[in-house]
DNA sequence: ATTCATGCAAAGTGTTTGCAGTATC
DNA sequence: GATACTGCAAACACTTTGCATGAAT
C-alpha cells in the first residue's frame, strides 16, 4: 500500500479515493478476482464508483507493476495482487484457478532460445492443467460448458475459484 | 489427420466437410491463430462458411484433445494444434506469443500441492513473461495498448504473432 | 430415414472510447 | 489553477444460443 503510494507520487499519479479504495480492495484477495468481482467489492465501500473506473484502475495497477492480469480458459481476465513466483492449477472442468508456491519451481532459468530472439524475460509462472477434486468427483454433469454467473450486482457467491 | 477421422469414427460424430476443412486449416499452423483467423483461412478453400461453424469446430477440436485453447492477455482466444509439450513466450507489450521447445523444461514434475488437494494434473506448461525484440527496439510507442485488428473479412494481415 | 451439424440472426458478456463535470496536485 | 481522473453512455469485439435447413451416417 506504501508502495503504490510512492509509485504514484513518483510518476506523478493523482492518488483518488476510488485509486485507493480499489487497490486496498484488491490487495488481500488470493482468489484471482475479475475486474467485475472487485468492482462489486469497492462498490461496498464505495457505492456509486463506477464499473469503468475499476477497470481503468486495475489496467493502471497491471501497468504498474503492482497487480498481475491472468487470462483463464474462461473469458473474463482476472487480476492477481500476489507478484512474486507462483504457479497456477488450473481445472480444465470448471475454470478453477489455485495459487501453488512450490520452491522447486522457483528457480527456473529462461531457455537460450529467450536470448537469441532477442526477448528480455522478466518473470514467468508455471501452469498446470488437469482437473481439480471436485470435478473429479462430480459426474461430469454438463457443468462443462456453461457456468453459472452472479449478476454484477451480487458482491458474494461465486465460490469457485481458488 | 487420421487421428481425427478414426476419433470421430469412434466416437460416432459425422466427418463433415467444415470440420475436415478446418482441421487441415489449423493442423500446421504455429502462429496460435484466433478462431476468426482459422475462419478467414477456411473461407478461402470453403467460401461460405459460417464464423460460427469454425467457433464450434473448434471446441470440439478441443474436446477431443487434438487442439488447445490458449489466452493470451489479449482479448480473442488462440487455439493450438501442438498438443505436444511446449512453452511460451508472451511479451507484454503487443502480446506476440512465441512458441520455445526446451527439453530441461518437458520433466517438471506436478508439485506435491496438487496431489494433496485431489487435483489430478494432465499436462502443463511454462509461460514466459516480458519483453520481444520488436518492442524493445522501437520506442514504447502507443502500441502498448490499442492494437489494430484487421476485420473479419480480412484473410491476410496480422503479422504480429510468432 | 434418422440424426446431427450448419448457417443465420440476435442476444449476451466483457471491455473500450469520448466527453462533460469534478476532484487532485 | 492546471491537469487528468471519474462517471456515464454508447460503441466494439468476441462468443454463445435457438431454430430452420441441409448433410452425414
Amino acid at each position: 500500500m506504501e508502495t503504490f503510494q510512492a509509485l504514484c507520487r513518483a510518476r506523478g499519479i493523482p492518488l483518488t479515493i476510488q485509486r485507493r479504495r480499489t487497490y486496498m480492495a484488491i490487495l488481500p484477495r488470493t482468489d484471482h478476482p475479475t475486474a467485475d468481482q472487485v468492482h462489486a467489492t469497492v462498490n461496498q465501500e464505495l457505492p456509486g464508483i463506477s464499473r469503468m473506473t475499476v477497470y481503468r484502475i486495475l489496467e493502471l495497477l497491471v501497468d504498474m507493476g503492482l497487480v498481475r492480469k491472468i487470462c483463464s480458459p474462461d473469458a473474463a481476465a482476472r487480476y492477481d495482487p500476489n507478484t512474486r513466483v507462483h504457479h497456477h492449477l488450473v481445472c480444465l472442468r470448471c475454470h478453477k484457478l489455485i495459487d501453488i508456491a512450490c520452491p522447486r519451481l522457483n528457480t527456473i532459468e529462461a531457455p537460450p532460445d529467450a536470448a537469441e530472439l532477442g526477448f528480455e524475460v522478466s518473470d514467468y509462472f508455471v501452469q498446470f492443467r488437469g482437473v481439480c477434486r471436485d470435478c473429479r468427483d462430480a459426474p461430469r454433469v454438463a457443468d462443462r460448458r456453461r457456468r453459472g454467473r452472479a449478476g454484477a450486482g451480487s458482491p458474494t457467491k461465486q465460490g469457485d475459484m481458488s
